[in-house]
DNA sequence: ATTAGTTCTAGTCAGTTTGACTATAACTAA
DNA sequence: TTAGTTATAGTCAAACTGACTAGAACTAAT
């Protein structure tokens, strides 16, 4: 068996052992401003290596779970969290990734809903951080949430997946204000504003959002499915 | 150990084993019109399961090599070939993908070169098929092949990739052919051309394609790294 | 040598998209 | 009632795109 007992001969023979881990964004509103800025949920190392350092949520897959299944169910044992929305992000094998044994990790990258986010689990080994002041995390975790956010600022140019950081109704400058926030420029309200109406996935709805402090924007809706991942492309 | 010898019960026990795959994409004339088209080298399986069937080519990871250095290593030795570019296309990790144990399998892509490709080995158990007429293969092998024609097709609207399916100098025209195969559809020649000669990337040389038949186009080169993955950002 | 045929290459033109900007509508708070 | 602010619509020029025309430069056939 692969335990800790095995020795050095055995390790070698054994093959890379295969981890997930998740990449967690959220919208929270900054201290500061008050204006919604990226957040993403850490675990504390309580072993060595890299112990009392924050890393990624993770965990070995288990036999009986596809990745995804693995990267879901980690999500929601860590942090309490369920995402709405989960892709596959890069499979990390380097080798001196770990500096006692060979891991490769599959990693993923999964958005939360600010009132998901709001209910999450934060305690001692658990901590939500602003994206862009992340310090150092253990392994290679500093990388691949570099990459993560590469990807989603990508993603979030070609269409669909803001959506997944806001509630099922939302105004037009929250979107702006999604894209603002991680993009990380100003946007042309008009222009922004020009270019979703013409989606024809954004859906007017009737309502409008009451209780602000001056003109009552009108609520939209998201149709329309994300999917490009193999795992995503044939759910109907 | 995990060989063949083991039970049931340490089967369950022990962690998936990790295979990668390559698809690899080449341009080779076809038969009838001579014109560029896609093709992929695959080999036959000669053993079960899948037994006689074609497959990506593939095989263990070994303990000491990168992903990427894995990959490349299988290519030069299932192949012969040399990539011009790789790049990891997806981590597949369903629980049935083959009958007899759980394997997950990090799949690359590749692109070589037509001079490389000419070289390739050919024999009994390695042949090149044309992309869009592959038959049934093994394992979950179709789909994955369906994804990286997908991922070849998308990088390819974005920009930098098409080169690697050419040699050092090219015609305008080449491109051009490259993109008509690659995208399944004509394109016109004299926007297209506009398009290429508005990119920085595209060298303009002083010398001239002869021996054709008509005009003698012009030559350029490409210059600038395609690289957006982790593992490619940072080669300078 | 001349001509026909083909590709290479440059350009025009209308329709669409994009970025910067202006203006009015609709609400709250003073 | 008014000032302040956001929501929303619209204008305008620049850039880009797709369809198309036309001349340049070569080969092959007459």
């Amino acid at each position: 068996m692969y335990t800790s007992s095995a020795n050095v001969a055995e390790r070698q023979a054994a093959p890379p052992s295969l981890a997930i881990s998740t990449v967690i964004f959220a919208l929270r509103p900054s201290e500061k401003s008050g204006r919604p800025t990226l957040w993403i949920p850490l675990v504390r190392r309580i072993r060595e290596p890299f112990k009392g350092l924050w890393a990624l949520p993770g965990g070995p897959l288990t036999h009986a779970e596809s990745l995804q299944d693995a990267a879901s169910r980690n999500l929601r044992e860590t942090t309490g969290l369920a995402p709405s929305y989960l892709e596959q992000l890069y499979a990390f094998g380097g080798l001196h990734r770990s500096p006692t044994q060979r891991v490769v990790s599959i990693v993923y990258w999964a958005l939360v809903q600010p009132t998901e986010a709001a209910l999450a689990d934060e305690s001692e080994n658990v901590r939500w951080f602003r994206a862009d002041r992340l310090g150092d995390l253990a392994f290679d975790h500093n990388p691949i949430v570099d990459y993560a956010l590469w990807r989603l600022r990508n993603k979030l140019a070609y269409g669909s997946v803001a959506y997944h950081l806001l509630g099922e109704y939302f105004t037009l400058a929250q979107v702006r204000e999604v894209y603002e926030a991680v993009l990380d420029r100003e946007l042309d309200p008009a222009n922004f504003r020009r270019q979703l109406k013409s989606t024809p996935e954004i859906e007017e709805t009737g309502d409008y959002l009451q209780g602000g402090k001056h003109r009552p924007p009108r609520l939209y809706r998201f149709t329309g499915r994300p999917g490009l991942d193999p795992d995503n492309r044939s759910t109907p």
